[in-house]
DNA sequence: CGATGTGAATTACTTCACAGCC
DNA sequence: GGCTGTGAAGTAATTCACATCG
């Protein structure tokens, strides 16, 4: 999972929830969810923490920070846990979202199911092609950075998604700002940096595969599995020796970064 | 961010890397990457962590668990750290990767550029849609479900990524651990089951919006900033009251569940 | 002197195991 | 009797602070 935060300290949990906490809460609405469509009534903490894919401990202690919400000898209203972890997290109020940066990305967010449903809203997609500005995108005409702030604050927006390609992403992060929002989705692949108060979560594609990738390392030195092709590569000249020594710019083992998203 | 593991019981860290270490490497190595192609020789602890967002402690504490690759005084050498973070995670290694499902996310996928790079390789795109078949994305011709089995075994691929609607991802998560794969991506909103010695990573969109929404939320207690639109809600008639009786299935506070992928 | 590398202290998170209640 | 709720124990991650060495 590619994730990121920025708050205070880490320490002082937003209201005596941990971190680790609030970041299972969508997985259990969402187990529970499945349950409430089958009309299923009640459920217990083992049933519900297999579905999720966590263990019925760590769930139980989860709740607990929420309040009592069980029966002892029962089990959990599904109905009624559903409600108390939507209102936590602040699913029973309308988050308008904008998407900035309609590229691929951006496009396939648009269509994305889940973001329509849970209280989340589409207000706006922009871009800055002038190309695409009135052209639909799953409906929603796209709109031209120029009207970005206008946009935000004539929605009401506090949420932002940025789906732009890495070098646009910190303006853009920054105009978002200015305008008013105060929690933003990045998934272009840079670090933003935000003023104090804002929060920033980062998915990272690259990211993900290349821990993929590591772990799989791990495993072809044990099993005779699957093994990926060895690639030749020069162990570059340099030992942690001189230092300063600026050396040629044939540059190192690897060849290009790629920091450039679809947009 | 959102992401998810699966390994042995989360101690006996593969070869004495913490997970969290692990987790931070790729972003230290984009850093890195941006000094050196702007050909700086060295850097310290300092200005990496803030180029890539975390505190130098932690920085240098991750650094360690590699080997001592600085110089005191002076910093790390950027090449020679570039090298040895890429071979820590593998990533001089050629890794043959498919992505099943190429609707709008797997195109996104497919044409994003970081993939390319770090030796991930696009070895083939997969969708269940016949009328796709044979069809170029991003220059890759998209090959029928039908063939998930021989690609996978023919190009030595062990790690896939899963970009499907949520209810077709289990069905092709068993086919791709069937064909060899052992590691996954998966995009699918979905609780995915392996067998052990499988990893799978998730990126889950709804649920790193919903963890901003929470935050979101106790900041709309103390400024009065930005303010969402309040909207209807009618409290569940329920307290976790006599459990076991059946409410009639005017459903709970919420409408749908999201669940299904752009595709 | 200046910046790394790292034990020790702290804080966060998980798991255990069982008392308490339906 | 069965399952929740939770202190206590255990484990992992972060931060501190300073000895160490180029």
């Amino acid at each position: 999972m590619a994730t990121g935060r920025n708050h205070r300290p880490a320490t002082s949990r937003s209201r005596g929830i941990p971190e680790a906490t609030v970041a299972r809460l969508p997985l259990y609405l969402r187990a529970l969810t499945a349950l409430s469509e089958r009309s299923v009534p009640t459920v217990s903490s083992e049933e519900l923490a297999s579905a999720a894919g966590v263990n019925s401990a760590k769930l139980r202690k989860d709740f607990s920070y929420l309040g009592s919400y069980g029966t002892r000898g029962v089990g959990y209203d599904v109905e009624y846990l559903v409600y108390q972890i939507s209102r936590e997290l602040g699913l029973t109020q309308d988050w308008p979202v904008v998407i900035v940066g309609i590229g691929n990305l951006g496009a396939a967010l648009a269509n994305y199911g889940g973001f329509a449903s849970r209280g989340f809203r589409v207000a706006a997609l922009i871009d800055a092609d002038p190309q695409l500005a009135g052209k639909p995108v799953a409906g929603i005409p796209v709109q031209h950075t120029d009207e970005l702030e206008k946009i935000v604050a004539e929605n009401g927006v506090s949420i932002g998604v940025i789906a732009t390609p890495a070098g646009a992403a910190q303006q853009v992060c920054d105009r978002l700002v200015a305008a008013g929002i105060t929690s933003i989705l990045n998934f272009a692949p840079t670090v933003l940096s935000v003023p104090e108060g804002v929060d920033v979560r980062k998915v990272d594609l690259s990211i993900e595969l290349q821990i993929l990738a590591f772990h799989e390392q791990r495993k072809a030195g044990e099993e005779p599995a699957t093994a990926p092709a060895e690639v030749d590569t020069a162990p570059p000249a340099a030992p942690p020796a001189v230092a300063v020594t600026k050396r040629p710019p044939e540059s190192g083992p690897d060849g290009d970064l790629p920091a450039v998203m679809p947009a």
